[in-house]
DNA sequence: TAAATTCCTGCAATCGATTGCAGTTTAAAA
DNA sequence: TTTTAAACTGCAATCGATTGCAGGAATTTA
């Protein structure tokens, strides 16, 4: 590419004849300019095709009106859609968007906050991966003056404005949905435990259970099983027990909800009959699959608008006082589908 | 936020009683600075937090590192996979990416395009909206001197990079696969005819006709149908036909396949001995349908790497002559599946 | 010992837009 | 007609990092 030269407010100012300053108000809509001027000045801007160049303007005023994002993977769905979300928000404020994906990597994750401090973003907000120990990167976001937003996988100690889902309640809704269709021997597909998601719905299925006085059994209670062949491994296990469960709530992902339904089916196991399934996400097949199988929506587009509208928010009353930390808790929803449903 | 201040280079000259000049010099790792100061003001540097402000380096330097991405709707699967390959490749060489969503509406599809301008992004990737039809906004981004680059959908007339899927050739296997399989009236459903990808594809249909020598029936071509109700309905209105289909090639995506499958599931015909259906896309659900669609991989996650990489490469030889339109097809795989197969 | 290099370091301009301050012109009020 | 206020306009500094140029110190070569 050619380096071509780009107009600049000077150019307009010396074809003109008057002072940059005075271009550079009228191109900002001041009312320090002549009516007639400004009209005039924006003209001739566009008849040289000036563009604004944003990098000397946030340079000089301090801010770069750009919010960065930090997701595990892009083009993982929940993500995706939060994505989205805040990219439709942001975009009616005039804030862009600098996307970065961490791999589940803590690593990468650190190089991405870095780079996006470097950047000078107004705002990070961040779905921390699942290997994720420590949290200095972050307190250094907070130390660099700029908003910390956490969404969906937060780290709790980190007093930040954080946007989550009632997982532990949406949990314990799936359970005792279960447990209400007469499914009495329910096993726990659980995520890794250092992600305060995953402990939070184990906790809502132990609520459950408690609240219906089910006895807790460590043998129907599978640790990381996040992926659908994780989720098949498992309950291959599970239903290979002397006393197999009647029902699994794969709380992970519907992911590995699906790997349940898979091995169900091959084993000959009818669902939902002698087996009932629950997922967690609401993807897109969980509608499709024979039988379709019952979810939790986490609402995600509109997670991510919340983040955004979050931060604009708080941006309005800047100057007020403190920055309290602020939780906002979405409420996610039981959808019933075929895989769990044994009467009606 | 309280806006703290942050560290500059001048600070730590001050600190250290040096010239900035020297701490940038440091800082970049250049070799006109003592090795000793060099490895005194990177430590100074650690101590006092500081970060480069990037938006100051790149006025100066006049690039910005960062590649700025248009697509239609950043959450959905074939998007989001490029723009996870596009990611991956450019945080390999150190930039960063910017992402708009164009809703597929030209209009907004024009404010991103000139907002990434503004923000001297270094090079705009963009896959075009279906209702974008003048492309003026395109041309601009070239008399800006930055560096273009199509993917998927493209606007053939505008001599750019281009990184495309053969769309025909793929189309072609498909229709040909259908008709190997005994199929006799294979019905299109297609999509927009102002993108290019879909003309290629119904191109292909054609060219499969034409040489199998299978006459073409305007009645068995289904114009729009590229969602899954749009499919549904122009399904119904094929099988409704005094002599209705054997196959429907769902050229749009694989949504609308399963909108017809869905139809022919609800009209109890049987798939693929009375119906078969084939898609487009691979998107996951494919897999796990009942029976499991038949469609076309795109390979998208590569193809977001080729883009970046592409620009990378072309970066690299910038100065030595004019850019060269310069066209990647990367050629899309058939992935059989039971909803074509009747035979074997 | 003198001349020529090499190595470091600092000065000051630059990237492009914004903004406080001061000065000038014009209009309104007394 | 004089005073006061309002409306414009321009100067120059500023945001933070980079870099060409010049000068000084240290080192090497003659």
């Amino acid at each position: 590419m050619r380096n071509k030269k780009r107009t600049t407010i000077y150019d307009i100012a010396k074809k003109l004849n008057i002072a940059a300053s005075s271009v550079s108000r009228a191109l900002n809509n001041s009312n320090h300019v002549n009516e007639a001027t400004k009209k005039l000045i924006i003209k001739t801007a566009a008849e040289l095709n000036y563009k604004r160049n944003t990098l000397a303007s946030n340079l000089r005023k301090g801010q770069s009106k750009t919010i960065g994002v930090v997701v595990p993977f892009i083009n993982q769905n929940f993500f995706s859609n939060v994505i989205a979300g805040i990219e439709e928000a942001s975009y009616q404020k005039g804030y862009n968007l600098i996307i970065c994906q961490s791999n589940e990597l803590q690593s990468k994750e650190i190089k991405c906050v870095n780079t996006l401090i470097n950047q000078h973003v107004d705002c990070i907000v961040i779905s921390i991966s699942a290997d994720s120990s420590d949290h200095r990167h972050l307190q250094n976001v907070l130390d660099n003056g700029i908003q910390l937003i956490q969404f969906d996988r937060v780290a709790d100690e980190l007093e930040t404005l954080k946007v989550i889902n009632d997982n532990e309640q949406a949990s314990l809704e799936a359970v005792s949905h279960l447990i209400e269709q007469g499914y009495k021997r329910i096993a726990l597909l659980e995520g890794p435990q250092n992600l305060q998601i995953f402990r939070q719905r184990k906790a809502g299925y132990l609520h459950a259970l408690r609240k219906y006085g089910i006895p807790v059994l460590e043998e129907l209670i599978v640790e990381n099983a996040w992926t659908k062949e994780l989720g098949a491994e498992g309950t291959q296990k599970l239903l290979d027990l002397a006393e197999p469960p009647d029902a699994i709530f794969a709380s992970t992902s519907d992911f590995s909800a699906l790997g349940v339904l898979e091995v169900a089916t091959a084993m000959g196991i009818k669902v939902p009959a002698e087996l009932g399934i629950c997922g967690y996400s609401n993807e897109a097949f969980t509608e499709i699959t024979s039988p379709s199988i019952t979810t939790i929506d986490q609402f995600s587009v509109y997670m991510g608008k919340t983040v955004a509208n979050l931060y604009f928010q708080e941006m309005d009353n800047k100057d007020d006082t403190e920055v309290v930390p602020k939780i906002i808790s979405i409420k996610p929803k039981l959808i019933v589908r075929s895989s769990t449903k044994r009467n009606g």
